[in-house]
DNA sequence: GCAAAAGCTTCCGATATACGGAATAGATGG
DNA sequence: CCATCTATTCCGTATATCGGAAGCTTTTGC
């Protein structure tokens, strides 16, 4: 801890004033250019997809003209953007999408699963998605849809849900050490307003019933009508790396389909974590085994 | 080691400064932390599954470790990388993901075409890719594995290939302007050597070939064995935005099969470019359709 | 068509910011 | 336990960054 954090003598009576509080998204303290550089590419992404000029950029990153010209004119020989000249508009590069082809993809996670979500969209007719956890949250790292035309909650990929909402979530919470998932119920406790979990009694029930059947199962009470299943992905310490979840309109996870959707997630799930253990060099056997057995 | 740091003694011929010779390409001087910062996201994005150590880091890119250290913590802070505290190892952080699920992503192109890309891996029995322009190269910006075991040269998410190369390549080439055209054969027939196509008549004529069939089919050339058909997608313009390709055994594109597979890759084609451009609003029509008639 | 406005780019001096050597703390291994 | 390698902190130096001002280009307005 320590307050590392340096004094900023600078505001003597300086008042910042006409305080426009930067509203929205930007962070202000950005300081350093590698900061300033990722926030540009940050808004890049948020912003539509014409993109965004270079005083769109200044203006809402609070930074001058020749500034974010000299940035993206980096970000731009890097590959991390590009300009359309015509337009005289930036986006961000395709160099970024090789990088994240890698990023948060252990184990190729991403590529074992993907042929799974094909599989498991195609015999359930719904929506898959692979959840791994990312600090307090969870990522989409991939979605196959499924013949029905709905859409979950969890979005796009890429997207984040709060660690504990869905049921993508509650799979992989149920399944992390204990302490890190004390640390999350602290932390994510708050954040959790509104949408769906609101007293901890209540989380830490659900949770306990999802460790104990090995799968969340509930309407997500986000969107009437939709419900989710979702089982974890296990590490050879049992503990989860990640998520599968189906996502559909309740009526198809009726008492009579719905042990037959889980037992085909267990399935699945317990081939992934096999794939991203394939021996346990010590222990000589294979991942943890969901649902299956004492092991 | 450390045989780096000679250029200390440099300021002895005074300022001199203010000649940043360096215009127009980069190479080895990499100055800012801007660049710094992002060659060490690359790195971590080629280093293996396991990631790479700090000082594994400052010695591949030739920075000192408080440097590396203070941008990893950058990185980290904002995202862009994670650090395993157990092993003391760096990866890509998931933010990444996240930036990236936008990047090089006009149309939201990618998403409009997981779809049929799955639809066509199912049908086909073949991977499935979809190939954008990136400069002189193709970037895959997506794929889709079909039952066959097989790997096509075009390889993973994000990676390139030269323009000109492969299947999809040209079919993004034959239907580009004219003049970029001729700007990226003068610019990659170089790149060519001893990757299939040599000389330039004969690149000519392919490309002459392809743009008047509709497609690029011919045995790669690159693995004994394999071939490639893939159509390009069209702007409402005719010109090339993407191409999908199917890479598989050249015994899977015999004369039976191969005009079956074509049409198929046509329509969805078609489908694709509609859902580009719903409605033309100049010319109140939908976009160009590939081979389908006069428009 | 011209004038005005807005946007983009270049230049350059001031200085804040990033760098790296040295020292410390921590990990690894014999 | 000491030796070695690695990670982290500290701090003085000077380098690389910033932003004002001005030139230049494109867009807007009339």
């Amino acid at each position: 801890m320590s307050a590392d954090l340096r004094r900023r003598a600078k505001d003597s009576a300086g008042v910042e004033s006409a305080g426009p509080e930067n509203a929205g998204t930007d962070e202000a303290g950005s300081k350093s250019s590698l900061q300033r550089g990722l926030a540009i590419l940050r808004l890049l992404a948020s912003s539509n997809e014409a993109g965004a000029r270079l005083t769109d950029i200044s203006r809402a990153l609070d930074l001058t003209p020749p500034t974010v010209h000299r940035l993206l004119k980096i970000l731009v020989e890097e590959g991390m953007a590009e300009a359309d000249k015509a337009t005289k508009r930036y986006r961000l590069g395709i160099d970024l999408f090789g990088l994240a082809a890698q990023a948060g993809n252990p184990n190729n996670l991403r590529d074992i699963c993907r042929p799974i979500l094909l599989r498991l969209s195609a015999t359930l007719r719904d929506t898959i998605f692979l959840l791994v956890r990312s600090g307090f949250d969870a990522v989409c790292l991939d979605r196959s849809e499924g013949p029905f035309p709905i859409r979950s909650f969890t979005g796009d990929i890429g997207g984040r849900v709060t660690l504990g909402v869905g049921q993508g979530s509650l799979a992989i919470m149920a399944f992390l050490h204990a302490e890190e998932r004390e640390e999350v119920i602290r932390f994510n406790l708050p954040r959790m307003q509104g949408v769906g979990i609101i007293d901890e009694v209540y989380l830490r029930t659900e949770i306990a019933r999802v460790r104990d059947l090995g799968y969340a199962s509930r309407s997500t009470g986000l969107l009437p009508g939709m419900s989710g299943v979702a089982v974890p992905v296990l590490d050879r310490d049992g503990y989860a790396v990640a998520a599968l979840s189906v996502g559909t309109i309740s009526e198809r996870l009726n008492e009579e389909r719905l042990p037959v959707v889980v037992d085909i997630l267990k399935r699945e799930s317990t081939a992934i974590s096999r794939q991203l253990n394939p021996f346990d060099p010590v222990l000589r056997r294979p991942a943890a085994i969901l649902g299956g057995g004492p092991a």
